[in-house]
RNA sequence: GCGCCUGUAGCUCAGAUGGAUAGAGCAACGGACUUCUAAUCCGUAGGCCGCAGGUUCGAGUCCUGCCAGGCGCGCCA
C-alpha cells in the first residue's frame, strides 16, 4: 500500500552520506580543529593530536623518514588490557617509512608527548599497536564538560547550519497506520532529531497521496458501503478495502450529508473520497502524536496538480528532450542518468504516473530551499530510488543532496505466528493496537535498537512478556534510579556538587572510570549516527552507558560517609542522568523520575 | 533470469577506517538485597561470523563465485 513507507538502497546514492567516513573525515576533522569552541574537543582527539606530534616530531629529528603525515588513526581497544586508545598507525606505515612496524611505534613512543601526565600508561603492544592508558583522575574533564553544556553535550555541527527535510510515513490515507509505519516514524523521527543535535536545520514532512487511483477506490468503497447501510445488497469488489473502518467512515458520511445516495454518483463517490482521506489522515495525525511524531508540514500531492507544478516540470523536461513520445505515452530517459530503463510518465490514456508528481515534489523541495532531502521509504520500494535520483540530476541538482534511507519491513509476529499484512485486505495490526499493547516507549525502543536495513521480527507476545526485563526499561530504570538517589539526598540534607565539582578526580575506580570513558564517546556516537544515517547506535550506546552505570551502583554507594567522594558521586550520577535523558530524548522515548 | 538487502551464540541483534582473545540482551545454570529502587549486579556455559576461494603483516569487515531468505524488476502506488 503505502508508497512511500515501503524501501532499499543502491550504490550511487549510498554516496549521499558516505558509509565509509574517509570520505568526509579528513576534512570534516581539519575544519574542525580550526574551530575552536565551536567543537567539543574529546579524549580521543587529544590522542590524535599527540600522535601527530609524535610523527612530526619524529621527522624534525630525522627518526623517520620526512614526507606527508599521515591520517591518524586513533581506536579504542575491545580490551581494556590494551589501554584506552590505540593508534595502528605503525602498521599500516611501516611500508612507507621503510621499518618493522615495531620499531616505528618505539620512535613513536620516544617522541611521544606526555608531561602533564595525561596517560598513566604508553607501550608498544603485538605487532606494532601504540597503547595509551588515560590517567583515571584525567577523566574528571570529561565530567565537566558534560556538566557544563548540559543538554548541548554530544552536539557536533556536521550539518553547519544546512537546511535539511526528512520526509517520513507519508502513508496514504486509504486506512490507518500499521506496524511498518510505525518503523518508519520511529526511525525518521529519531533521525530528524539526531540530524538537529548535528547542527543541521531540520524539517520534519509528510506528504500526502491524496490524488491518483487509490484515492478514486477509497471513494468506491465508501460509496459501497453506504449503499450497504441503506440497505441495498451490493456486490464489493475485491479490490476495494475491505476494512471494518470504511464502514464507519460510509456511517460519519451518511450522517454529514444524508441526501448523499440521491446524488450523482460520481459526485458522491468524490465527497466519498475527500471525506474519507480526510478523516484517516486526522485518525494518522492522531496516531503520530501519540506515537511522539509531529510533522512540521502536510504537503499535498494534489497542490502540485492544482498549481501546475506536475505540468509545467513535465513541459520543461519535453523542451529538453528528456521527456519524449514512444508509443503512445510520454517517457523520462532515466536511463541515460543510471536508472535500469526509461520510465512512463503520461500513459496511453492520458494519466499521469505517481512518479510523474514525485518529480514535481522534488523539484518543490529543494526550490524551498533545502540544502539536503532524505526520503524515508520501506525497503519494497528500492527500485523506486534510481529513477526518482535521476529526476533529482535530470533537474540540475547535485545528486549528494539527495539520499533515501530505507526501512525494512516489519515482519509482525503474535506468540510466534506471522500475522497477515495488508491493507487492502483489512488484515494488520494498527500501529494503535501495539501502542495500546506494549506501549509507545516501547514500540519504538523496538523498532529503533536494530539496524534499520535489517530484517525485524517484532513479537507482540514476547515484547509483553518480557514486561520486567527488557531494554528500554533497562535503560529508564537507570535514569529513575538516579533520580531517586537525588530524592534521598534532599531528603537527607546532603549538600550537592558545585558547578565545577574539583573532587571529581577522586573517581578513580575502575567502576566509575568506565563510566566516564563511555560518557567520552558520545558525541562521536551522535554524530556518526547522523553520518551514516543510523540511529539505532544511539540506543545501543544507552544500553551500554546505562549497564556501566548499574554495575557502578551495585559496587559503591553513591551517599557514602565521606561527603567529598559523595558530592563527586553524586556530580557523576547526575552527568549520567543528562546523558541517559538527552539520548533517550533523541529516541523519542521518556525518561522517567521513577518507575 | 537480473538488481538490491540480509545471513554472527538456542532466540533477538551489535560489531567503528581492515586490527590484538568476535560482544550485548533474552533463554539456561550458580551466586548477591538489615545498606541510595533486585525492573539491578557478579559468575558459568554457549561460536567453521552461510560456504569456498582471493587481496593483506592482519578479514566478521574488502574482492570474486556459490548457497539460503526477503524485497524489487508495471503505461500501479
Amino acid at each position: 500500500m503505502l508508497s512511500r513507507l515501503s524501501s532499499a538502497k543502491i550504490r550511487p546514492l549510498a554516496r549521499n552520506l558516505p558509509r565509509r567516513p574517509s570520505q568526509t573525515a579528513a576534512p570534516r576533522d581539519t575544519s574542525r580543529d580550526n574551530h575552536e569552541g565551536r567543537r567539543q574537543q574529546t579524549m580521543k582527539h587529544l590522542m590524535e593530536t599527540r600522535v601527530r606530534d609524535a610523527i612530526e616530531k619524529a621527522m624534525a629529528s630525522g627518526a623517520l623518514l620526512p614526507g606527508e603525515i599521515p591520517g591518524v588513526v586513533v581506536e579504542e581497544p575491545k580490551s581494556e588490557d590494551h589501554g584506552d586508545y590505540a593508534t595502528t598507525v605503525a602498521l599500516a606505515m611501516a611500508k612507507t617509512w621503510k621499518m618493522p612496524p615495531r620499531n616505528v611505534a618505539g620512535i613513536l613512543l620516544a617522541h611521544f608527548g606526555n608531561d602533564d601526565g595525561l596517560f598513566s600508561r604508553l607501550e608498544i603492544a603485538g605487532p606494532g599497536f601504540l597503547n595509551a592508558t588515560v590517567a583515571p583522575s584525567a577523566w574528571a574533564d570529561v565530567l565537566h564538560t558534560v556538566h557544563s553544556l548540559g543538554s548541548e553535550y554530544g552536539k557536533n555541527t556536521l550539518g553547519a547550519g544546512q537546511k535539511i527535510m526528512v520526509e517520513f510515513v507519508s502513508a496514504n490515507p486509504t486506512g490507518p497506520l500499521h506496524v511498518g509505519h510505525g518503523r518508519g516514524a520511529a526511525v525518521g523521527d529519531a533521525m530528524a532529531n539526531i540530524l538537529r543535535h548535528s547542527g543541521f536545520d531540520v524539517t520534519r514532512e509528510y506528504y500526502i497521496n491524496d490524488s491518483g487511483r487509490q484515492i478514486r477506490t477509497l471513494g468506491r468503497s465508501t460509496y459501497l458501503r453506504l449503499k450497504e447501510l441503506a440497505g441495498q445488497t451490493v456486490e464489493f469488489p475485491g479490490d476495494c478495502y475491505q476494512g471494518d473502518y470504511i464502514r464507519e467512515i460510509a456511517r460519519a458520511v451518511r450522517e454529514e450529508t444524508p441526501g448523499i445516495l440521491s446524488m450523482d454518483e460520481d459526485a458522491a463517490v468524490m465527497l466519498c473520497a475527500r471525506r474519507a482521506a480526510d478523516i484517516i489522515l486526522e485518525g494518522i495525525r492522531q496516531d503520530l502524536c501519540d506515537f511522539g511524531v509531529t510533522h512540521d508540514i502536510w504537503f499535498s500531492e494534489q497542490s502540485l496538480y492544482d498549481s501546475g507544478a506536475v505540468d509545467a516540470a513535465l513541459e520543461s523536461f519535453k523542451q529538453t528532450g528528456q521527456v519524449y513520445l514512444k508509443d503512445g505515452a510520454w517517457w523520462f530517459a532515466t536511463s541515460a542518468l543510471g536508472d535500469e530503463k526509461d520510465r512512463v510518465v503520461i500513459r496511453q490514456n492520458g494519466l499521469t504516473t505517481y512518479f510523474a508528481s514525485d518529480i514535481a515534489y522534488h523539484q518543490n523541495k529543494y526550490a524551498r530551499g533545502f540544502d539536503k532531502v532524505i526520503d524515508v521509504w520501506g525497503a519494497d520500494h528500492h527500485g523506486y530510488i534510481p529513477r526518482l535520483a535521476a529526476a533529482v540530476e535530470a533537474s540540475g541538482i547535485a545528486r549528494e543532496r539527495f539520499s533515501v534511507i530505507l526501512v525494512k519491513l516489519v515482519n509482525l509476529l503474535r506468540g510466534g505466528e506471522q500475522v497477515a499484512m495488508s491493507t487492502r485486505s483489512g488484515e494488520f495490526v494498527t500501529l494503535r493496537e501495539v501502542m495500546d499493547e506494549v506501549g509507545p516507549d516501547m514500540a519504538r525502543f523496538i523498532f529503533l535498537s536494530r539496524h534499520h536495513e535489517s530484517p525485524l521480527d517484532f513479537d507482540l507476545e514476547a515484547a509483553k512478556s518480557q514486561e520486567k526485563d527488557n531494554p528500554v526499561f533497562y535503560i529508564q530504570y537507570a535514569h529513575a534510579r538516579i533520580a531517586s538517589i537525588f530524592k534521598l539526598a534532599g531528603e537527607r540534607g546532603i549538600p550537592m556538587f558545585r558547578e565545577k565539582e574539583p573532587s571529581a578526580r577522586l573517581l578513580t575506580e575502575p567502576e566509575e572510570t568506565r563510566v566516564l570513558k563511555k560518557m567520552a564517546q558520545y558525541p562521536e556516537v551522535v554524530e556518526r549516527a547522523a553520518l551514516f544515517q543510523e540511529p539505532h547506535r544511539v540506543a545501543f550506546f544507552l544500553t551500554e552507558l546505562a549497564a556501566l552505570f548499574h554495575a557502578f551502583y551495585n559496587q559503591h554507594r553513591v551517599l557514602t560517609e565521606d561527603p567529598e567522594l559523595c558530592r563527586a558521586r553524586l556530580y557523576l550520577a547526575e552527568g549520567v542522568r543528562v546523558l541517559v535523558h538527552g539520548g533517550l530524548s533523541l529516541l523519542g522515548v521518556k525518561a522517567p523520575e521513577h518507575m
